[in-house]
DNA sequence: TATGAATGAGGCTTCATTCAT
DNA sequence: CATGAATGAAGCCTCATTCAT
């Protein structure tokens, strides 16, 4: 399974303590409604201890930002991996499916996406996030075009957001309880129609 | 064009003009940047005044919401209407993804699916507005799929929320610079292909 | 029975309503805890409304102020009646404690006479009160040391003043629960052995 | 003298500055009337600073009532000390009606009686100490109607309460110069003439 | 590193009162 | 008499951050 756990590898284990209690707060209450107190506070540390470990509540957001981009990584890899591009595709669809959906992933990338509109520095890591993703996914269909595994694709690229669109709006919306989380084949034959070769 | 402005019918001005004040502020700064002291100086009214006509910060952005909600009626209609499925889902489509794509309403979307995640009386309103969108493209679906204008769907239901998913999240990369807002066809042709009748 | 109902003349009904909606305002959430507009809500008419009876949320206070010391004057009546000095003081005990108890008349005197202590209207409204109900049972201490029903007093004003302290105090401790309400009989044995006949 | 300074032993000097700004604010201008902010400002610290050592404005008032409360243990000792119940009376009578006449006291004791009312907490600390006071005193008539000193009372509980509510009560009245403050010696004749053995 | 007291601007909301209708 | 929108100062409290220890 991909992306279950956060590398453990922690240059300093303080600081990795207050990224969990930073992502517990920003999951329950939300972004803006987590105070640096409450970081700092479930993470058993003093309110002043958090600004020699981070400078502010925003860098705390962006290290998570950026951890979410490591998790990423795998998936590039993933895509980048198999011999055939339609099983890849399969597997990337359910793992990456399954991912989404979990609750701190779905709503720490809500969050993260709400403040990426404004706040300039997370919307780079956050773009750079999902850029990566869509180039894996783009040569893939790419490959699979070439081989003949897939439709040829006008603008592979394009197509790439949309199936991530799909796969992380449903995501959202299981969060939301508005679609089952058990639908999964549904969200593959949506893609696979969309992607395979036409007669 | 849909849902360009919304019915110029206010039976209380006042009213009305808040709520456009608030939007813009929404718009610029987000929903918990903006102070209720910003909407009130913006609408031109006394901080005070505003709660003569809203009980709280969170009753305006619910306004907004279930104005957002009316201007989806639209949509529903237009779904129900003409005779032919598939130029109805075209031209849907082409409606919907332009209406998700302004500015205000990509961002205030965002903002009330985010805030909607903890204040139910939000999450009600939200999730009734898509209920009602995916029930009326589902059963756009149904007909063209028994009409032979589209492949037969297992779960039209979660077709219909995975079509608007792509639609809506093309619309919010567009807003972040992640995608080009020229490729629109892209965009059907990928619902076409993941819609049309296998050989 | 003394002071049960406010006089039942009224110069101008709708002023009463007022009075009486604020007089259950102040009794269940105090005079600061009330608002304007709680009280005219509770009279059933609009806010700006109650301007034109009451020049404003202080002279509310000040005319149920008046109104108690209107109540109060019948007692003062009764002291000044009787021809046994002795009975008419055990009747007085007897009334007065019953209506001191009343939590409207204990509560909103509290009320009344915590604002007394910097309003200087209320205070001498107050005050004025207070003077003519002592000057009443002074005279009737008086009246009855002549006669040889009271021990002589040296000081029959402050006598009287601490005959009623007792009787309000007990009062306000009967509405805290710290006394029971019904252990009336010791208050009297409390002031008849203060002011018997000495052997 | 009893009561006379709160114990000079601060544990922590900044929360006393604070009790004390905050006493002189409730005394000039009343609970209600004071603002956080003008306790804040005559303490000398910032106005969120004073939110580091009480959780709010009713914490503050409540730690007063808790230091009222220890004034008035003092008090208790004072009862069950002497051996000769009269003596130990008269020593009470005399300090308890000085301590309870200072204004801080009774201004004070007011305004806290009005928040008991209905804040449960501060009815709760308020009950408690009162309680304390009666026990006391009637512990101490009780042990005098036994050796003689005093009458035999049937509820010495109720008696006792009533000799507090005088010696308040007139304390209060002083304070609304409604009393002469020398009269001391009517309260004493008052209470003694209440007490004392019949022939 | 670690602490938590200190800051003061800002948060949302309620206030008593006025005034045009 | 009656209405309720309008005012803006003030209400209590929380905020992210700094700094002396």
């Amino acid at each position: 399974m991909i992306g279950k756990k956060t590398a453990p590898s922690p240059p300093h284990p303080r600081k990795q303590r207050i990224i969990e209690a930073a992502v517990t707060c920003f999951l329950e209450a939300g972004y803006h409604q987590t105070g640096v107190r409450d970081i700092a506070h479930r993470a058993g540390i003093s309110l002043g201890n958090l600004y020699n470990h981070f400078s502010g509540k925003e860098a705390v957001l962006a290290e998570i930002a950026r951890i979410e981009a490591q998790e990423l990584e795998a998936f590039r890899t993933l895509l980048a991996a198999g011999p055939d591009p339609k099983a890849t595709l399969t597997r990337f669809v359910e793992d990456y499916a399954e991912y989404a959906a979990r609750p701190e992933n779905a709503v720490l990338g809500l969050e993260i996406l709400s403040e990426a509109i404004r706040a300039p520095q997370i919307a780079t890591l956050f773009s750079g996030n999902r850029a990566g993703l869509v180039t894996g996914l783009e040569e893939l269909l790419e490959k699979g075009a070439r081989t003949g595994h897939f439709r040829a694709f006008e603008d592979p690229r394009e197509t790439a957001g949309l199936i991530l669109d799909a796969i992380e709006g449903r995501a959202l919306r299981v969060l939301l309880k508005d679609a089952k989380g058990s639908a999964k084949t549904t969200l593959w034959r949506f893609i696979d129609a969309a992607t395979q070769v036409k007669p």
